[in-house]
DNA sequence: GCATCAATCGCCCAAAAGAGGTATTTCCAA
DNA sequence: TTGGAAATACCTCTTTTGGGCGATTGATGC
């Protein structure tokens, strides 16, 4: 069988990227023959490769490292990610594992350390500091929020079951009122009915 | 302020119990005062307790650790748990994560790295390995399912917004049928119509 | 063999929801 | 200051839901 672990490096730093690739295809057991200087063109490209892993910079011009990983991931699942950082932020990394990384690297972190974190990462881990780990824990993915403060209020309501008669109510409006809220809330949604806001509004985590 | 971190431990074994209890109460910054040798007696009185962190042991007589987890920390969720275990099982682990726990320990770690640990999780980590950090990105608590494989899939027709007609065409029902299922649906998980019924289910992982 | 349950189909009827409008007020930002 | 959300309120109309009934078939289990 082959042992051997396929990267793809997507990194706007011609210096970098250089090194990373002679360094990763000089060790035994790795290799790398893609490089790609932006998202667009490992967007168009990766998809359609043998790769295992691929290696991505988190700040690439253009489209951000994040955005290519989460349309890269949801088309190509099997393919694993680790996000390339110059420094340790917290914010980015949970959003990059939220979009579908499996793990991080620091851009200096020594060869060795580079290696281990790879195979790490293909054997099925996913390292990563306990903070991180407690926030991947906690929530899970926010996406940003179309709905106004009301709508979320008569939104988590519809999700407990009431009715405009009930919600209205509760939140001392006319039901005339909330039935526009709610409609409001399916045109923003892009949804058609109770059912399926809810279902949309928590897969988007915003309930 | 108090920055005394106030720890409760649940443990059948009294050795162990005692044992930690002393190791933790001796330590400057942590308290432990509170002590059960099994669930019950825990989930009896740990929600009136000033306690921080509870250790609890995953192999417990009677309920399980896990269990109790679940149920302690879906009613005091500003407690957080580490659970302990004899050997690092990674499912239990896994499971123990998705009730709710933030952390866990092997009973033979060194009381120095008991203490580090309790620490890291007080300051809101989750120390993990990479393994299961993996496990728990990936999926997310998967609870046991009251519903039919015909439930299941009607179920998650009604999330995408279909109605009682098209549901029927599309699994070739009359729409009665369909009707039907949906009212054993709501029944089943106790809820009253579609949009309680998607937010009930998806909350408990089944769809 | 009997109980149970999933799956199937049906009827009636009241309540609720959804799809169209229109319209006023408030408040913030460009 | 003007334009645009957001929040508020109302109307009419058709479609959909959900509750309350009953009933048959087939598989599974004790």
């Amino acid at each position: 069988m082959d042992q051997t672990i396929h990267l793809a490096i997507v990194e706007d730093d011609n210096e970098i990227r250089q090194a990373l690739c002679m360094i990763i295809d000089g060790s035994p057991g790795f290799t790398c023959k893609y490089a790609f200087p932006d998202g667009e063109s490992a967007l168009a490209s990766i998809g359609n490769l043998p790769v295992d892993i691929v290696l991505m910079d988190i700040d690439l011009p253009g489209k951000s490292g994040i955005e290519v990983t989460r349309k890269l991931k949801s088309e190509n699942p099997e393919i694993d990610f680790i996000m390339l950082t110059v420094q340790s932020d917290d914010d980015s990394i949970f959003k990059s594992l939220c979009a579908g990384a499996s793990g991080y690297l620091l851009k200096e972190t020594s060869p060795s350390n580079l290696l281990d974190h790879i195979r790490e990462v293909y054997m099925g881990g996913s390292p990563m500091s306990s903070k991180i780990a407690r926030r991947i824990i906690n929530s899970f993915r926010v996406i940003q929020n179309p709905l106004s403060n009301r709508e979320m209020e008569i939104l988590e309501m519809l999700g407990q079951g009431l009715n405009y008669k009930d919600i209205a109510k509760d939140i001392f409006l006319s039901p005339h009122t909330v039935k526009t809220h709610i409609k409001n809330i399916y045109s923003k949604l892009h949804v058609k009915n109770r059912a399926e806001a809810i279902y949309k509004a928590i897969k988007q985590n915003l309930i």
